[in-house]
RNA sequence: GCGAGAGUGGCGGAAUGGUAGACGCGACGGCCUCAAAAGCCGUUGUCCGCAAGGGCAUGCCGGUUCGAGUCCGGCCUCUCGCACCA
């Protein structure tokens, strides 16, 4: 008799169940307006070709709050797209020789496979690629709308040009200097580009981030700064050439210390500021320190190291409450164009940098901040400027006064006098859009010698892109095509060239959400009363490493929308989460080559080269990367263990919000408990009574009590827990069940009834459904039921049956814990103090000295106080 | 430099100001087996003690409290974000 114990075997099952929800539809997005709406979204992946861990992290996730709101009755949206234009596509197709569409599709074609296997509740119905016509096509429309609403327009800017990647970059795809892609040291270049006017909703896009409480703190922190809001002064300063003669034109100044004027000594204009130009063209000194700085600005240890610099113009700035004071003006490499008006006045005792300036060209330091509980006497400037609160000194009309009342009584004369006015600035700068390569949307206007610039006619829409493009050189091969970009004007029909531009990919993410709602829509983006039933997303879930660019955009991008009129909302993300990384140990042999987790094994407890024998460095978790072999395939994991237990280890191991760090030994533990549940209900279910009877019992024995009391607090425990996205505790909770379900069974001192056993099985299957769906479908079904768990409601605890009845305490003397007591729930203060005082413990504890005092916590604590 | 977050057993981690270490991993001991795998039972913060029991323990120092991992003040370390922003 071959009596092998059984085993789950998912590579049987999990296809099985997969296709069961397909037949049934059980994910299809439902229009049904009686059920509240849910809308579920983790950020789309980029087409690279395999999922990786990361994804099963971020899907799960997801699919988890899908499948439990579901189960709780809403009408939910989980929809899957793919993020399909960029770079990758185009350096696939130079070095392999295939068109970056076709290595797009496989791609998607290949990982739509790997995440159906994950057995993820998606609605594949509506799913999208931003690559393809039908949904650029509205991309088009919509940047035209744009057009319309004076929200696109072009302009010519110094900008950042990726000399590796051949394309213009946005602010915030540099990083330090360098490009966020290929890591090259980024240069300013002169190009006009199309820009989004997002600094149109730069107040807005602040303030909003109060009203978003299902953020986390972090993300609304970091797009706060990222925008920037200060309150200052514009401040215009008359100009004198040295011979005395007045300059055409005064310099406007931006400053957040109106109230240390009085402290200025000199001013400063960022070297590509008009000012600096002009200067440049009539002294060889000035033209060469600012071609200096335009090399040196942008390499990034210079920027760290740089000192500060400058050159003088020859140009004095007029103090305008001190008509004698005569401010030398300087070009300096420390001002940014970019910010404020790209120039300064310079107040060395109150700000470092100016300090720092002021010393190295021996330019007075005028002290007129001290600090409330120091006289102006005993104040002196070192190397260090006084950056702090106080009281103002050598300021005329100021003098006495602190720095916030200053501030208003330099602005109110300023403005009375015509030479200046409050402002509010931005760090936030409008967003570039434009992009010099092919696999993009293109942007959707025509270039007419006599025309300008026009926009594409909608009837003419989509801009497709060519096939038959060519890789062979560096640059755009939109722009060498031979033929796509000559066209004829649309408004005269003289010959005109197409835009070759093509938007940056954060464009295509900034509205897939939307266009979500209503994915096959053709003549418009977004339905309107698709958009209104779903938007916005209840839950986002994805990387913190998009906490800025692509969520900001997004915010963006609906207020757009709203002003356009495709949808009803600013905020389009009313939830979200932010996961953390899956990491992994690295390993590298004696020479310090870099080795796969699956070549490294253990001998005598040591790690060793799995082949050779040879020992072998373990070295700390990390982001799982290629370039350091610490990487596992999910196709692989899903091959050998299958779709729940990834999922399985992937919710239980940690906090989701924290990185998770994937061991063998972890997806192991998560596999016996795969089996150990379905072993749990196979060796019982024969004997349980039908499906249906389950929770009928009336028998109140002990152990039938313990066990429907567990599965109770199960159920309390792990929807609280899903509900608050702690999921490694929801997994404990489970656990637990199972350990009770366990121990009611090997019971000796009585059984639980068989519908209470039915009944906790039936509990901890519908628990897991969310987190492990083929195994709980596999599970019901050997339970006895033909429908399925993936339709099947969430169980509901009954309040009853998750408080107890006898509660234990703790007994302290004086803090200590010297005992516990059983006690009936809700005893009496009384009782209870009674109860602990007769403890032998509290006794002892208590060395025959009086009890000062008795601290009694109902249902808590009891502490004796001597 | 500015800002945010985090420091708890061998490890991942639990703990509305109320029994610190739930749950899991690993380890150790045992059962089953010819043997193994799988499974099952038990032990597992640390120190003293044969035991009963007791001491010490949540990065460090202080404070508030009957009671602090949790609150307050001051340090240390690590991680992340921003960074010449006037």
């Amino acid at each position: 008799m071959d009596d092998q114990p059984a085993r789950y075997d998912p590579a049987e099952a999990e296809p099985r169940w997969q296709a069961a929800w397909e037949t049934r539809g059980c994910f299809r997005a439902g229009d049904n307006a009686a059920r509240p709406k849910y809308y579920v979204l983790e950020m789309f992946p980029y087409p690279s070709g395999r999922i990786h861990m990361g994804h099963v992290r971020n899907y799960t996730m997801g699919d988890v709050v899908a499948r439990y709101k579901r189960a709780r009755g809403f009408s939910v949206l989980h929809p899957m797209g793919w993020d399909a234009f960029g770079l990758p596509a185009e350096n696939a197709a130079r070095d392999r020789r295939v068109s970056p569409a076709e290595w797009t599709y496989s791609n998607i074609a290949a990982m739509r496979g790997q995440l159906k296997a994950m057995g993820l509740s998606l609605d594949w119905a509506r799913e999208l690629a931003t690559c393809d016509a039908s949904y650029y096509v509205h991309e088009q429309r919509m940047f035209l709308d744009m057009l319309d609403h004076d929200l696109a327009y072009r302009k010519e800017a110094a900008v950042n040009w990726d000399p590796v990647d051949q394309t213009v970059l946005a602010n915030e795809q540099v990083i330090d200097g360098r490009g966020w892609r290929s890591g090259a040291a980024v240069e300013q270049r002169q190009l006009t580009q199309w820009f989004f006017r997002i600094t149109a909703f730069a107040e807005d896009l602040l303030r909003s981030l109060d009203t978003l409480d299902r953020w986390p703190e972090k993300v609304r922190l970091m797009q706060k700064n990222w925008i920037g809001r200060s309150e200052g002064l514009r401040v215009r300063f008359d100009l004198v050439e040295s011979d005395g003669t007045l300059w055409p034109e005064p310099l406007e100044i931006y400053t957040t210390r109106g109230d240390t004027l009085f402290g200025a000594s000199f001013c400063a204009v960022a070297p590509d500021h008009p000012l600096a130009a002009t200067a440049a063209a009539r002294d060889p000194a000035i033209a060469a320190f600012v071609e200096e700085c335009r090399r040196a600005g942008t390499s990034v240890a210079t920027l760290e190291t740089a000192e500060k610099k400058g050159v003088e113009t020859g140009l004095s700035a007029v103090h305008p409450f001190v008509p004698g004071r005569m401010l030398p003006v300087y070009v300096a490499n420390f001002i940014l164009m970019e910010y404020g008006t790209g120039a300064i006045f310079g107040c060395p005792a109150h700000d470092q940098r100016d300090l720092d300036f002021a010393r190295k060209y021996g330019l007075p330091v005028r002290l007129v901040v001290a600090p409330r509980d120091m006289t102006p006497e005993a104040m002196s400037v070192g190397d260090e400027a006084f950056t702090e609160d106080g009281v103002l000194i050598h300021s005329d009309f100021l003098d006495g006064l602190e720095v916030e009342t200053a501030k208003e009584a330099v602005a109110a004369r300023l403005e009375a006098q015509g030479r200046g006015e409050r402002m509010v600035n931005y760090r936030l700068r409008d967003w570039g859009v434009s992009r010099q390569r092919y696999w993009g949307c293109p942007i959707p206007v025509i270039h007419c010698e006599a025309c300008g610039v026009v926009p594409v006619p909608r009837a003419d829409l989509p801009v497709r892109l060519p096939d038959d493009v060519r890789f062979d050189r560096p640059g755009n091969p939109l722009d060498h095509h031979p033929t796509w970009k000559h066209v004829a004007c649309p408004q005269c029909s003289a010959p005109a060239r197409r835009e070759t531009d093509t938007f940056d990919t954060f464009v295509d993410s900034s509205w897939y959400f939307a266009r979500f709602c209503s994915p096959h829509a053709a003549d418009q983006p977004v339905e309107r009363a698709a958009a209104d039933r779903w938007m916005p997303v209840d839950q986002y879930i994805g990387g913190v490493e998009h906490a800025i660019l692509h969520l900001l955009y997004s915010r963006f991008f609906t207020r757009a929308m709203r002003q356009i009129g495709y949808v009803g909302l600013d905020e389009p993300f009313a939830g979200l989460f932010t996961q953390g990384m899956v990491i992994h140990e690295t390993y590298r042999d004696a020479n310090g080559q870099w080795l796969y987790p699956e070549q490294v094994a253990t001998r005598d407890g040591r790690p060793v080269h799995g082949d050779s024998g040879a020992p072998v460095t373990i070295g700390p978790a990390e982001k799982m990367s290629k370039s350091r072999c610490n990487v596992v395939d999910p196709e692989a994991i899903i091959a050998q263990y299958g779709a729940d237990t990834a999922r399985w280890f992937m919710l239980a191991d940690t906090p989701p919000e924290r990185d998770s760090e994937w061991t063998a030994a972890g997806v192991e533990g998560a596999w016996r408990f795969v089996q150990r549940v379905w072993r749990l209900i196979h060796e019982v279910a024969d004997a349980l009574p039908p499906a249906g009877a389950a929770g009928s019992s009336t028998d109140a024995g002990g152990a039938s009590l313990a066990l429907r009391q567990a599965a109770h607090r199960a159920i309390a425990a792990v929807t609280e827990d899903i509900e608050a996205f702690r999921f490694n505790r929801g997994v404990a909770r489970i656990h637990e069940l199972v350990n009770a379900i366990g121990a009611a069974q090997g019971a000796m001192d009585g059984q639980p009834a068989p519908a209470v056993l039915r009944e906790a099985l039936e509990t901890l299957v519908l628990l897991i459904g969310p987190l492990m769906p083929h195994l709980a479908e596999e599970a019901w079904a050997a339970l006895g039921h033909a429908t399925l768990v993936a339709e099947t409601a969430w169980p509901a605890a009954d309040p009853t049956l998750v408080q107890s009845g006898e509660i234990t305490i703790a007994v302290q003397v004086n803090g200590k814990r010297r005992a516990e007591v059983t006690v009936p729930r809700d005893a009496a203060q009384g009782a209870l103090e009674q109860a602990a005082l007769a403890l032998d413990p509290v006794r002892r504890a208590m060395e025959g000295r009086p009890a000062r005092k008795v601290i009694v916590v109902p249902n808590r604590i009891v502490n004796v106080v001597v």
